[in-house]
DNA sequence: TCATTATTTCTATTATTCTAGAATTAACGA
DNA sequence: TCGTTAATTCTAGAATAATAGAAATAATGA
């Protein structure tokens, strides 16, 4: 993944309203949840939750779907995890070749 | 880790500067790396750079030490751990127990 | 077709963030 | 103490993002 699509993604991540839709869909699975619902857990705004739904859509990391009157939300989670793989890989793997080879983990790493 | 504290942190790493320099510490290593050289390998001005190193100190991701007339800055590596481990566990584990049990990674997961 | 529920788009306001030049502070060696 | 290099803070303008009410669109069932 490139660094600007990687910060592009975590400045996604980065706002409150959206990482709980995230969270939300994420538990949610592969069914997804309706607008509406998220909009009754969240406790916002239509047209507020809408505008957030549309940056977590321009990146693709939700998709939409009809389900008759309502609009289901499902979480695109391979894009979740290639975010999760560049901040593991490209960020914490990436040190310096003598201090990094016996190292395995950033956890061991970083002890 | 709280979702407001981890929308905080990955809103810093959603900017292209931001994230290049922690790319930079990153591998780097615990030495640090002078704020003079991240400036060349960004080219940037320097007090727009300072600005971003601000942004990172504020939410602990990075810290800054003297070292004669240069001033160092280092990764804290712990703290992207944990966000890292935010989006691991709480987003992408928290799926449904019927769907999760059986499944050890959301790689799998994602299959 | 009309009413209803679901959701988006439009619009405008307010708030936040980014950028970078200029001035300032810090450390140090001559 | 003065000059130099290193980096920050101050400042202000430009750009971007967040919020939410009002109007519009979509799907469906009566």
């Amino acid at each position: 993944m490139e660094i600007e699509t990687a910060a592009k993604i975590l400045a996604e991540l980065g706002n409150q309203v959206r990482l709980k839709v995230v969270r939300l869909l994420v538990k949610a699975g592969r069914n997804g949840v309706p607008v509406g619902r998220i909009q009754t857990e969240l406790a916002i705004p239509a047209s507020t939750l809408s505008h957030h739904l549309n940056h977590l859509k321009a990146v693709g990391l939700i998709r939409q779907q009809r389900e008759q009157t309502t609009l289901l939300c499902v979480m695109h989670y391979e894009l979740l995890e290639g975010v999760i793989s560049f901040l593991t890989n490209e960020c914490c793997f990436g040190i310096s070749a003598e201090t990094a080879k016996t190292e395995s983990t950033l956890f061991e790493f970083t002890q």
